[in-house]
DNA sequence: GGATAAGCGAGACGGTACGTCTCGTCTTTTG
DNA sequence: CAAAAGACGAGACGTACCGTCTCGCTTATCC
C-alpha cells in the first residue's frame, strides 16, 4: 500500500530502517528526474541507493506502491499560498507557482502518476485525502476574496480552483505545452472574469445572451 | 515517424496485409479498453488478433510504434460536433460529450496513458499532431459563435477550449471525481461568461477590478 | 557435530526449552510428511511450532543442523523387531514392516532426502550414525537364527540385511513399484535361501558352479 | 517436462537451439560433478553455458526438469553386458560396471535425483520408462542363464537383478558405504545361490526348513 | 502464368524487470 | 542486559515482457 510509511512515528529516526528509506526516497527522485515517472524501475532504484531490490519489494511490496509512497511523500511541501490583496494578484500568483512546479519532473511526475494508477479502494482513499488537503490549503485564498466582496459568499472554492488549475494540469500532463507568463495571465483573467459578481449568469451586465 | 503504416496507398486493401492491419488493430483497442493503455502488450495483442508476435514486431518495430498509429488512427473518429445555435448549447453538448467519452474505459485509459508516458521526441510530434487534430475539429463551434456575435473575433479557440476541457479532464484522470449534468452545466456557464463580450477584462461593465 | 541438541542433559525435561524443542521437533516431523523433507523451510517451521524463526536459528544455526538433529532424534525410533521363532517368520515380519514404513510419508520422504543430499563431512557422520543404529537395532534377529542353527555363526549381519533391505528401498524409492505381500515373500524367500547354511558357495549340495 | 527435447529429430542438429541445449547439457553435467546434484543452481548453469537464464527456463520450464533431462539423457549410454559364460562371472561383470557407475557423480547424481523428484503423472512414466529399459538390457544375462540350466526357465529376471542392483544402490545413495571388489563377490555369490536350481525353496538339497 | 519479392507463421534467444521465497545476519526494541 | 521482533543482505526461482533473428511457407506483385 501506498501508505505503509507515513504513520510510524514510534519508530527512531535515525536507525537503519529510517537510513533505508531515505536512501531509496532519494534514489526515487532522482531517478524519476532523470528518465521520467514510467521509466522508474526498481534495479535501476536499488543500484542507487545501495539497497537489495528484495529489500525495496519487501517494504513497498511493488513498484507503483513505491512511487506513490515517495510522490505522496514528497508533494506534502504545499505551495505557498500569495496574499496580494486582489484575486487577481493571488491567483497570478498561485498560478505561477503551480505552473513552474508542474513542469519540475517531480511535479510532473506525481501528476502523470496520480494520473496513470487504477483506483484500488485504498488507492481511492488516498487520492481523494490527497486532493482534499490540496483544495483545503488554498480556500483561504478564495475565503479572503469573500470577504473583499470580489466573489459572491456561495461560491464554490473547489470548483472555482478547477476552473484555473484544470487548464494547466491539461497543458502540463496532456497537451505538454508550456506554461508561459502570458498564459497565466489570460488564463487568470478568464477565471477571474468567470468567477466575479457571480450573478443571474443569463443576463449580467443587460447581457447579449 | 512512428507511423509506418499511413504511406502504402499502393497496397490492394483486402489483402493479407491489411487484415492483420485491421485484426491488429482492433486487438489493441479491445486491450485498452480491458487492462488500460499502458497495460497493453505483444503477446496479448498477437493472442487477440490471431497474429504472430513476429509478425507485429516487423510492421511496427515496437509496441510504442504500434500504439501511437493505432492512436492516430483512432484520433481520427473525432466526437461528433453540436451544433444548437448557442455557443453555450454547443458547449453544454460538447462537454456533455467528453465527459461521457472520458468516462468510457477507452477515452479514460488514453487520456491517462498520455498523461503518463515521457515523451520521446517522435512521441512529442504524435502528441502535437493528437491534439492539433482534436482542437482543430472543435473550431467551427467558435466560428459559428463568432459569427453570431457571441465572442469577439479575436477569441483564441484553442484557448477557449482549454478553459472547458482542462477542468473536464483533470475530474476524470486526477481527482477522479464524476461528472455529473450539474458540473458541467455549472463549468459550461462559467466558460461562456469567461468569453463572452471579451472586452477589456479590468473594466468590464465598469468593474471593480 | 551438527547436534546442537542432544547433549544437555542437566536442562529441566519440562521447561520452556524442551517445549519449543518439541514444538519444533514436531512441525519438521509434520512439515515432511506434507512437502517432504527437501522442501522444509525455517518459515514453515517456524509458523506451524509459533516459534520465531531467529529462535530457531539461535538455537540450531541453520535449517541442515535443524533437519539433522530432528532426523537423528526419530532414528532412535526404531520398527519393532518380530521374534517368529523362525529366520523367515522375522524376516517377513521386517520386511512387511519396513515396506509398510517406506510407503509413508515420513519414512519415505526421509528415505528420498537421505538419497539426494549431498554429504559435508558433518552429514556424512549424521549419516553413519543413522544407519549404524538402524542396522545395531536389527542385530537380534541374526543373533537369533545363529543360535537356532539356522545361518552360520560368522554371517555379517549388516551384509545379511542388506540383501533383503536393498531391494525393498530401491522399489519405494528408485523405481516406485509397490511391494506387495507377495514381492515380500519371494523376497525374503530368495534371501534365506542366499544366507541359510552357508558352507562352501562354489559347491553346495555337490553343486554345478 | 522432462522429456520436451529428446523428440525433436526434424531440427537440424547444427543450429543454434542445438547448441544451446549442448551447452546447457554439458555445464549441467559439469556442475553436478562439481558440487552434486542437490547443488546445481540456474544461474549457475546459465554462467557456465553463456546462455541467459532465461533461455532455461523458456525450455525446461524448472530445475527439476533441466536435471532430470539431462540425466535421463545422459542415462541413455547403457552398461556394457558382460559375456563370460558363467551366471556368476556375468554378474559380477555386470556388479563391478554398476557400482562403479554408481560412485561417478553422474551415475550417483542420477540415482539420487530419481530418488528425490515427486512423481506427477508424466514423470511417472518417465521413471517406468527408464527402468523398463534398464532391466529389459540386462534380460539377455538371464536368458543365457537359463539356457545354460545355471537357473530355472521361470526365473523372473527383473526380480532377480533386482535383488543383485538393490543393495549396490542402497549402499551407493543410502548409506554412502564403498562398495569394493569383495562386497561385489560376497553379493553376488549370495545372488547366484539364491537363484539357482530354484527347486522348492522349502527342502532344498533335503533342507532343514 | 510463372518468377520473384514481400510478408507471415513458427519458434528460439538475448536481455531485462518484476515479484516471491528462502537462509542467515544484524539491529532495534522490549521486558 | 538478554530475548523477542523485525528488517536487511544475498541470492535462487520462476514469470512475463520487449525486441531480434532465423527458417520455411504462403501470398501478392511483376515481367
Amino acid at each position: 500500500m501506498a501508505t505503509t510509511e507515513e504513520d510510524t512515528p514510534q519508530r527512531r529516526p535515525g536507525g537503519r530502517s529510517a537510513r533505508v528509506r531515505e536512501a531509496v526516497h532519494q534514489a526515487v527522485l532522482d531517478a524519476i528526474v532523470e528518465h521520467g515517472v514510467d521509466r522508474v524501475g526498481i534495479p535501476d532504484i536499488s543500484r542507487r541507493a545501495g539497497v537489495r531490490d528484495s529489500s525495496i519489494y519487501r517494504r513497498w511490496g511493488s513498484r507503483e506502491n513505491l512511487l506513490l509512497d515517495v510522490l505522496l511523500d514528497y508533494s506534502g511541501q504545499v505551495l505557498p499560498l500569495p496574499d496580494t490583496g486582489t484575486l487577481r494578484g493571488d491567483l497570478a500568483g498561485f498560478a505561477t507557482e503551480l505552473a513552474a512546479y508542474l513542469e519540475t519532473p517531480l511535479g510532473g511526475g506525481l501528476s502523470r502518476a496520480l494520473a496513470y494508477v487504477t483506483d484500488t479502494e485504498e488507492m481511492a482513499e488516498v487520492r481523494a485525502a490527497f486532493w482534499d488537503s490540496r483544495f483545503h490549503a488554498v480556500r483561504p485564498l478564495f475565503e479572503r476574496a469573500v470577504e473583499r466582496g470580489e466573489i459572491l459568499p456561495d461560491t464554490d472554492p473547489r470548483f472555482a480552483l478547477e476552473l484555473l488549475i484544470g487548464p494547466l494540469h491539461f497543458r502540463t500532463t496532456l497537451s505538454r505545452q508550456p506554461v508561459d507568463a502570458d498564459v497565466v495571465e489570460r488564463l487568470v483573467a478568464h477565471v477571474v472574469r468567470a468567477l466575479r459578481a457571480e450573478g443571474p449568469i443569463a443576463d449580467e451586465c443587460g447581457g447579449t445572451g
